[in-house]
DNA sequence: ATTAGCACTCAACATCAGTAAGTGCTAAAA
DNA sequence: TTTTAGCACTTACTGATGTTGAGTGCTAAT
């Protein structure tokens, strides 16, 4: 159990630590702390910061610097959000006041300015992935064995594909395929037509089609193209500030992490939903040292999920190095994941 | 002029420099050239090729670095493209033996390629771009104000866009546009379509629709979604490893010129079409430092153009160091070329 | 429990040869 | 006239050595 001012001490190294990126002397901390103590007072504070593995020094004779487990403690018992400053909410609230035609412009937007007002790098999700319905589906001969394949969804995502057609296939089959789809899908979650796929749509095709393959890779293919996970990302180059690589080869995994649909899925854990590590304000932050993945060593995963109440909960995370401000940025996160369940609330009320 | 073997010196340097990075001496030299010369010689030799500023030292003993102009003269007068290994070319032949729904697809593969047999960074654009004609264009209500447009081209290319209607818009209103647009421009290439649309949709859209201005945005904004430049980019993250930049804005910026497509534009030339450091081969090799942009100092950009018959030119390129293996990328440039412009042609024969 | 004082540690920086790679120049050889 | 051997000279790089300053741990006094 740390004392009162062994706390204080904690605090003000990792703020140091931030601001200037050095390990922090006694006499330092000395300077910024409220009560008045002597540089060796702080010295033996630091000591048993030191063996509660709550800090490091790089060297024998060097200052202190956060270890994993401090900013772990200092997230879990010290840190106090701040509220976002009014520069910063303007700069949201004008953004926003923009018009918006396509849902995803709005999340995609939200990256944007998470990534521009903390100099990190921004991940989004929409709140469609889990919710999302078929609600259209449509087949249109485009000529010379080409076919066009269009797929709404109720959160008004289109997507729209080419295929060619073989030789085989009539004008009749794909009427039928359209009718079949339209008559026993729409309405049903994305997510569930992809796993019942071969059990339900088989059958159902092959009373018109005798070789349903052709049409069951077209549907497979624009249906899992409809319910990927759609991240937005912005600020990626920004790693390259706070991401201190020595390795070339390092920095290129770490941009390929970022780029993998899946790898980021994971980075967010949206397969499995325990709340570890999240505080009262419904905001979580992982530090890398916490991930399996290597990389992500010296970097910190904030995290937070807003609810964009019946149209379901999406997913706005920053991150960046495990040195940052957090009170700022978790601040900030909190204030954010309210004004945009409220923007997407509006839109879908509006005109969705 | 120089004799025959200062020029062989100069390709040895540039060989040399390209193997190891490092400035090469007159021994070193010695030891590679075809004909036995001292080292005196070839420091003579150097000296000639020095005050022709052909070449440069990076100190006053060191050895010699090829000079802008040095690698200028080198590409007009000395290079030799080498065949494409057998390998390389295995791997090309496997990977467009794929099969490809989309038109696109082929073309974003040969990015891909090219960028992982060169290790640089590749660019390509399809080869619709000029010769892509208005196909066809539907509106199709959503429900709830909000309606799908719909634009197909020549090329195959379906661009779809959400777009949310004025109250004051009624069905009547969307069909008439609907009308008008496939009567009056189905078959015109885009861009003559973009150009002309103030002077002749407002008038043929005023006849059926008191104020235009939403429609006119609609259906600009969905013409320049099909009509913009489609860059295929691989290897982006290669610049971290041949653009030895110290500075990290720098790169960024570099980034961001990148990842700008009407700066990738200017860097293809796709605006003035003077053939300008052309050669036989009709590979053009344009050095960073003969770019206005700074950014661009010690890069090159190989630059090929496809010719898909009746279905327009394409571009590929390479953006990579000043100091490559010349003669065998473009080697690799000049095979792919044909290599892509056969396959594009092959695909639209057999469904175009 | 806190503090002053002091010995100690270590990175960072500067200084100072010594070495190796490479040059330019001169005078002799081809 | 061109090429070569020889040599003095330049410079980056390397490693050893010393100095400084920020910081620590420990002890003894408050």
């Amino acid at each position: 159990m740390l004392t009162k001012r062994e706390m204080l001490v904690l605090k003000e190294i990792i703020r140091h630590y931030n601001e200037t990126g050095q390990p922090v002397g006694s006499k330092t901390i000395m300077g910024t702390l409220p009560m008045k103590v002597s540089s060796a007072t702080i010295r033996n504070d630091m000591a048993t910061l030191e063996s509660a593995g709550l800090i490091e020094k790089t060297h024998s004779s060097s200052g202190r610097v956060p270890s994993d487990a401090g900013y772990r403690y200092y997230l879990d018992h010290l840190l106090q959000p701040t509220m976002v400053d009014s520069d910063d909410l303007n700069m949201i609230q004008t953004i926003f006041r923009q018009k918006f035609y396509q849902g995803d412009e709005l999340v995609a937007q939200s990256a944007k300015i998470l990534s521009e007002l903390t100099h990190y790098t921004a991940i989004t999700l929409g709140p469609e992935v889990g919710s999302m319905r078929l609600e259209g589906f449509q087949l249109m001969p485009l000529g010379n064995r080409r076919v066009l394949a269009l797929l709404i969804t109720t959160s008004g995502q289109v997507v729209n594909k080419t295929f060619v057609i073989p030789d085989t296939v009539t004008g009749e089959q794909l009427e039928a395929v359209m009718r079949v789809i339209n008559d026993q899908l729409v309405g049903k979650p994305i997510a569930q037509v992809m796993d019942q796929l071969d059990s339900h749509l088989v059958p159902l095709i092959s009373r018109y089609i005798h070789s349903p393959d052709f049409f069951m890779d077209l549907v497979h293919s624009i249906l899992s193209e409809a319910s990927a996970d759609r991240f937005h990302i912005s600020g990626k180059m920004n790693i390259l500030d706070y991401a201190h690589m020595n390795d070339v080869d390092q920095l290129k995994s770490l941009y390929h992490l970022i780029d993998t649909d899946d790898s980021l899925a994971n980075l967010l854990g949206l397969d499995n939903h325990d709340d570890e590590g999240s505080n009262a304000h419904g905001v979580t932050v992982r530090l890398g040292h916490e991930f399996p993945n290597q990389l992500l060593a010296h970097m910190s995963l904030i995290r937070a999920t807003y609810h964009a109440g019946e149209y379901g909960d999406g997913i706005i995370a920053i991150l960046g190095p495990s040195s940052m401000p957090y009170s700022k940025v978790i601040g900030l996160m909190d204030l954010f994941r309210d004004e945009l369940a409220r923007r997407i609330a509006d839109y879908y009320r509006d005109h969705g």
